[in-house]
DNA sequence: CATGAATGAGCGTTCATTCAT
DNA sequence: AATGAATGAACGCTCATTCAT
């Protein structure tokens, strides 16, 4: 109960989360984790009882600022610039912190925090991209889910390549969204 | 070395090839191959000394199709369409065979004949990606290697969703390497 | 040391044992108790160095009763009766209290008291059973020690069964104690 | 499927079998069974996939001649000397075999030869036991199972003393069973 | 050549015990 | 004296790889 216990156990979350960061996401190995971060497997285990919840935990933070962007762009008058401007920060982050990829596409397991984050996050996108249907700025033959896959299939091709691919990439992205198909 | 004892090897390889072809190409358990095939484990490791090499002679015919593909979409009077076909082909074939985005991504790895195989489907995509640059029918900005990562991109996102996804999430890369980039 | 961190200290011994007790004491997880009696691990090590210690204490009082008939028994004139009477408490006790076979059975460990009460125990009932081999109600070849061994065997048995077997087969080890060996 | 290949399993599995019946048979623990037998774990799951099994084949030899005693006793035409025959040979082979007592009482879990042997080891014993009891021989008050459990029992207390206890015990149970109930 | 038994590194997980606060 | 976070040995189990037959 004092803050003094907590101090430690505050130092080793977050020598454990600093550690899990710099590994593959999809490949979180909890010894390793543990090895890596110096600290004892148990601690790991009492922090982060499965591996999704440390996954869950290396994302809550993006997944916060990832609303705000969501948010953001929701307020934005001009439906193309805010279709933009969350694309390409969705991939940034998503570039950043590889885990996130896994936590929206599996939106629905995880723990309470991330899944309400997730959640708001694709409400507040289906939003402006409902808006931006309408206003035949994007195309009207997709759907949210699908929008979000192909920003993963960007991050994935950047990933094969190198980050100085992004801005390109994204561009070809958004360039094949826009406007109606043709027929 | 008799012809009887060829023709046994010839026979267990192909075994393997069938087993292996029937598993998901990304977690190949060589043991359960070798049990699938009602062949030794050892058998397994004598024909295919890694992973590896099981992967890319899973992948040798999609491989010779692939590049039957370019270059006929090299003959391809219409650029545009040969892109086209090109690309639509490539990732269909990506997404009939799991192991076909690392071989072709990795390509300087794997035998002798991938690596000639590769090297011609790189080198026709490349010619016909040139001409439609051209011509002005693909954005002159992108590069042969670009592209395949955009597809490899496109068969992740198809495979986060589900293969009714490929038609669409190909017309929107298609759309997006079209004509030059907006300024 | 002043009285009131006295009087902490024995409320948190009480809850532990109360805790304690509450569990099967062949299979005492030391974390649970510390959790089930709400109080931190580190206090129960306090209290109860080991395992063994804990389950000494939680004898304690058992082992008060167990004296106390024996000495009652001690004062029965009818020696069959008092072996009787003797084994059946002794019997239910043990039935009861799951750490007590080992307690009496290891009765030169343990701290200081339980030694003492368990040699009063032994010293009384071995009283009464020479009295009951002298007359003959018991037969004469068998020891203080092969009894207390056929009790805790009895009691096995109706832990593989169900409570309700334990008249029964008390009474069968009783008969199989009576008069004198068939030659 | 050559012969000489079987030679080295045959070896393996008999230095686990000797291994392990030299461990406490209610804590074993796979890992130092494989230790103690110089033998790489995955050695022993190969053979034995569950602690049950290992258990179990164990137990089988053990069990075919506690079967063979079983059937000798059902054709003792004497029903007080078949009872004493089968019961004496029962607890001889449960402190030989520590494991016995575990796969006699959970009868219905166990691989299949297991199960059908407990069950013909049950089924004759127990027509014995009710002719005893025809006959009066023995207390018509208790159960196959009652029996098996004072046997277990009876196991239990040599265990607690020493082996030469066994014959006294035992002689004690027997006396205890003889007759009818005293009422 | 083929076989499949053997190996052992290594992961996930638990839990008794210690020790900094 | 109390706390509970931290520790790490050890277990169950899997699987890629080797090697005796």
């Amino acid at each position: 109960m004092t803050p003094a216990a907590r101090a430690d156990a505050v130092r080793s979350r977050e020598r454990i989360l600093a550690a899990a960061s710099g590994c593959d996401v999809r490949s979180l190995r909890l010894n390793e984790v543990a090895r890596e971060a110096g600290v004892g497997v148990g601690t790991v285990y009492r922090h982060f009882p499965t591996v999704e919840a440390l996954v869950g935990a290396l994302s809550l933070d993006t997944l916060r600022r990832l609303r705000e962007v969501a948010e953001r762009a929701g307020e934005d008058p001009d439906a193309a610039s805010a279709i933009r401007t969350f694309l390409s920060e969705a991939l940034a982050l998503q570039l950043e912190n590889g885990g996130l990829q896994t936590v929206l596409t599996a939106a629905t397991q995880g723990n309470e925090e991330n899944r309400a984050l997730s959640a708001e996050i694709f409400a507040a996108f289906a939003g402006t991209l409902a808006r931006a249907q309408r206003e035949g700025v994007i195309r009207s033959d997709i759907t949210v889910l699908q929008v979000h896959h192909l920003v993963c299939g960007v991050e994935h091709a950047v990933r094969l390549g190198s980050p100085a691919d992004r801005a390109l990439l994204l561009d070809v992205m958004l360039a094949g969204l826009a406007g109606e198909p043709r027929r």
